[in-house]
RNA sequence: GCGGGCGUGGCGGAACUGGUAGACGCAAGGGACUUAAAAUCCCUCGGCCUCUGGCUAUGCGGGUUCGAUCCCCGCCGCCCGCACCA
């Protein structure tokens, strides 16, 4: 009885009609059930989604569906990421105005996201480019200005020249702009700061919480951040060397326990020591501008030499007057770490030995392992930096560097030089604070007013929006703003001159992304947020992106959430619950005779075992490259509209959830989309066929019988399909929803041919019933399209997960493999409840464990519970 | 350089974190149905051998254990993050 083959291309918008009629994704804040807040990073409106976005989202939706199913009331909102230099881009190459550009992308995407099926509550979607949204974000920025957490300096910014705009020290990879690519040069400008080290701490401290969060990422950010303790030694100088006025050098170090090996100190060429001295010292002051200008690139760090210049200025050792010490300008040494200042101890660090060595300075070692001998113990080439005893250290001699460390920061503390100790204990990061400020047009204004008289003056809120002007021109490189004829001109806010001017710098698109989850749960607030929602909602359950967020989002959001808390806008900790970060989606690439081709240009044919491509067109041979991430530059990209159109929806979401674990990468191929459009049509013809016979049955497991065997798998995959999925684990879930329907082919073949008794096709009326619900979260059509086919009542999609029986999930006989002397060598099948003496007297009765004996007693026997038994011969 | 991770069939990957290695899928081969093809269904599928049995096998070499993909030591290879951070 053949029936017609699944089209999702109708049944699809069907049913998502369907779930939208019945208002089903839209979550009430006022609903009594316990929360679930479901959460995937929202999309860049780049202009089409593509196999990432499909990807991250579909995992999204199968926890959303999944944790509804569970009788939670589930959050599971979307919104657009639309701030951002591309908008700017393509106004310039294309004379489009950014805004149109943007919100032309977003109704494309959103059509897309849809025809995807995704359960997603769109009355609450909202754009980071929205006056709605940027307007509220003003309000938290006053706020965090208020609060002391935004601060205006001037400083060394990192400068993207293709750009024409600052960028964050983590928006920086490998000394390149991380949109642009170009080389990013060192600028002095007055900039804008979250004050994000305040929370430097806390920020480090508090991942110990995160239980849910990959120990990679946390991992990174504890580095990021780069908390270490040490002692801050102001060293005196020697009055006859020292530039006019200066009495002192301070230093940051991490190992004061090494100061009897100090044998030089070294100071950034913009210390003001340096800059002091090279006032009366030409040659220095060459030297401190060839360092200043040197190149910033990985590379050039990576070769560079070490290189110094004496100052001529000596310092004199803390515990002894009479020893005094070289003072040199290096160029290793960064002025924004520490002090800019450091003690240079050659035998315990490689790169102050390499110095050393260069300039002929002494190198005493003060640290040997334990079982060194300090009469010979010598350094040379490599620096000691392990553990062991002191040695040439006068009275820390014998003690271990943790002592000597602590004896040398109590006896400087009780010196003085100065009104100050000489030694302080100082934590020290290497977080800097959060340059927000970028000149350019497309990003939410800074709310400031600068006013000749008033200085800094913040825009009163009730002047709030500060909107972005529309008119504005692309037609040369640099900020618009500045140069646009008015908007820039407004009255002082507090004394009313009339000559102020605005602000023109806008944010960094970071901070539109640090506080978007906090915004859905009441996106219809005046306030940027409604406490109570947000504080019942918050923190996110399951949070779900790209690792390549691991430190920029995901740390400025935790900032966010302090900062948002210290200005009262919520009160939670931590914005994140759950972190997962899902793989990338690669593909093979093509190489032709004239560049990358593109997948669907490319036949794939294969030949005594080799796989060859070529052209569809006409037959020109392709070369099979290397599989990469999808990349318009490579065109190994597969459009996520071709798929649904041609496969549909749902085999797309199951491809991209079955195989490879979610966070690995997952190679798209042809082939495996097709075995998952296969496995569509093989369940929707399954349960079709034997719809009629199901659909008169009452479901009802059976305990014993042919039809037992149906229930037992039937419960054993509910409860193990449910466990994968709590756990993310969408590749084993989908491994096990695939061993059900092969179990169930023969007894629904038997039903549709009407061959079965009525227990067997109860208990299969039960069993399908469980697979539809269970397929329901990762390919919803389909199951709503089974579901109304065996004549169940309702919407799939609002099922709840059933219920295992835990009779039917644990078999009253188990086979245990026997092993003989650790190998197997064959089964015993015992009762499950049978005790350990009837195992061991069973096993050793059985033919092979006999034979292997020979007559012998054994000489021992291992029996794990319900595992294994292991007879030693 | 520092930090972290990973190596299992032709391929993607399973294996309850010490207990039957290779679930499930892809690819491949054989067969059935068909005038034929597609679709579908059945069978085989790590390697080797004297093949209803046995040996061997989780990057390589050791170790601990009744038993190791899993724990320990030493190599080899690949990937990721940070990078002159005192």
């Amino acid at each position: 009885m053949a029936t017609e083959r699944y089209n999702p291309r109708a049944s699809e918008p069907k049913w998502q009609k369907a779930w939208d009629q019945a208002r089903l994704f839209e979550t009430k804040n006022d609903d009594p059930r316990e929360k679930y807040y479901v959460l995937e990073m929202f999309p860049y409106p780049s202009g089409r989604i593509h196999m990432g976005h499909v990807r991250n989202y579909a995992m999204g939706d199968v926890v959303a569906r999944y944790r509804r199913a569970r009788g939670y009331n589930v959050l599971h909102p979307m919104g657009w990421d639309a701030f951002g230099m591309p908008a700017e881009n393509a106004a310039m190459q294309n004379k489009v105005h950014p805004k149109d550009w943007t919100y032309k992308n977003i109704d494309t995407m959103r059509g897309q996201l849809k025809s995807m099926g995704l359960s997603l509550d769109w009355s609450r979607e909202f754009a980071t480019c929205d006056v709605d949204y940027y307007h509220r974000q003003q309000m938290l920025f006053l706020d965090f200005l208020a609060k002391g957490l935004v601060t205006r300096k001037s400083s060394k910014v990192n400068w993207d020249p293709v750009d024409m705009t600052v960028l964050a020290n983590e928006q920086v990879i490998d000394g390149r702009g991380w949109r642009s690519g170009a080389e990013v040069e060192q600028r002095e400008l007055t900039q804008w700061f979250f004050k994000i080290t305040d929370f430097a701490q806390d920020l480090s401290d508090a991942l110990d919480g995160l239980g849910e969060w990959p120990d990679k990422v946390k991992l990174m950010q504890r580095n990021w951040i780069g908390r270490s303790e040490g002692l801050l030694i102001r060293w005196p100088l020697d009055v006859a060397s020292a530039p006019g006025g200066e009495t002192e050098l301070e230093v940051y170090t991490t190992r004061p326990d090494t100061i009897f090996g100090a044998s030089f100190m070294a100071i950034a060429a913009d210390h003001p020591l340096a800059k002091k001295a090279a006032e009366t010292n030409p040659a220095l002051a060459a030297f401190c501008h060839e360092v200043r200008h040197g190149g910033t690139s990985a590379a050039e760090i990576e070769t560079a030499e070490k290189k110094g210049f004496d100052t001529g200025i000596r310092v004199v050792h803390p515990f002894d007057p009479s020893w005094t010490l070289p003072v040199y300008v290096a160029n290793f040494v960064l002025m924004d770490y520490g002090t800019g200042a450091i003690f240079g101890c050659p035998s315990g660090d490689q790169r102050d030995l390499d110095f050393a060595n260069k300039y002929g300075l002494p190198v005493v070692p003060v640290v040997m392992p334990e079982d060194g001998d300090a009469a010979t113990f010598q350094i040379t080439e490599e620096a000691y930096v392990d553990d062991g005893v002191m040695i040439n250290s006068r009275f820390l001699n014998g003690k271990t560097p943790k002592a000597a460390f602590e004896e040398v920061a109590s006896l400087l503390a009780a010196k003085s030089i100065g009104n100050r100790p000489m030694g302080e204990k100082k934590v020290n990061f290497r977080l800097r604070d959060w340059g927000i400020s970028r000149q350019r047009y497309w990003g939410c204004p800074i709310p400031v007013i600068h006013c000749a008289d008033c200085g800094v003056v913040p825009v009163p809120k009730a002047d709030l929006p500060v909107k972005l002007p529309d008119d504005v021109e692309f037609d040369r490189p640099g900020n618009p703003l500045d140069r646009h004829p008015t908007w820039r001109h407004v009255a002082c806010p507090q004394c009313g001159r009339s000559d102020a001017r605005r602000e023109t710098d806008t944010m960094d698109t970071f901070v539109d992304s640090s506080w978007y989850f906090a915004r859905f749960t009441a996106p219809w607030e005046d306030d940027p947020t409604d406490p109570k929602a947000a504080n019942a909602w918050l923190p996110v359950d399951q949070y779900i992106g790209g690792i390549e967020h691991a430190i920029l989002h995901l740390l400025y959001s935790r900032f966010f959430t302090r900062a948002m808390r210290a200005t009262g806008h919520l009160d939670i900790v931590e914005p994140f619950k759950g972190l997962f970060t899902q793989g990338m989606v690669v593909h093979e690439t093509y190489k032709g005779p004239d560049g990358w081709v593109q997948p669907a240009e490319v036949r794939i044919e294969e030949a005594d075992g080799r796989r060859r491509a070529a052209l569809i067109s006409d037959g020109t041979p392709v070369e099979i490259g290397s599989i990469e991430k999808m990349s318009k530059s490579k065109k190994n990209v597969v459009d996520p509209d071709d798929i649904i159109a041609s496969y549909g929806a749902d085999t797309a979401r199951w491809f991209m959830l079955s195989d490879s674990p979610p966070e690995r990468d997952v190679i798209w191929t042809e082939a495996g989309v097709e075995g998952a459009h296969r496995f569509v049509q093989r369940v929707w013809r399954l349960v079709s066929e034997a719809a009629p016979a199901l659909s008169g049955a009452a479901p009802k497991a059976a305990t014993e019988g042919p039809a037992a065997d149906i229930s037992k798998i039937a419960h054993k995959t509910l409860k193990a399909v449910g466990e994968e999925i709590g756990r993310l684990g969408f590749n084993k879930a989908v491994a096990r929803l695939y061993e059900l329907t092969n179990a169930l082919q023969a007894p629904l073949a038997d039903i549709a041919a009407g061959k079965a008794d009525a227990a067997t096709v109860s208990a299969a009326r039960q069993a399908v019933e469980f697979l539809v619900v269970m397929l329901a979260p990762m390919m919803p059509h389909l199951a709503e399209e089974c579901w109304a086919e065996v004549g169940c009542a309702g919407l799939a999609a609002e099922q709840p997960w059933p219920q295992f029986d835990p009779a039917l999930v644990v078999d009253s006989e188990i086979v245990l493999p026997v092993q003989i002397n650790g190998k197997k060598r064959g089964d015993l099948t015992i009762a499950r409840d049978a005790d350990q003496a009837a195992v061991e007297k069973a096993a050793l009765a059985l033919d092979f464990v006999q034979k292997a004996l020979e007559g012998k007693a054994p000489r021992k026997v291992i029996i794990v519970p319900q595992r294994i038994v292991n007879v030693v011969a």
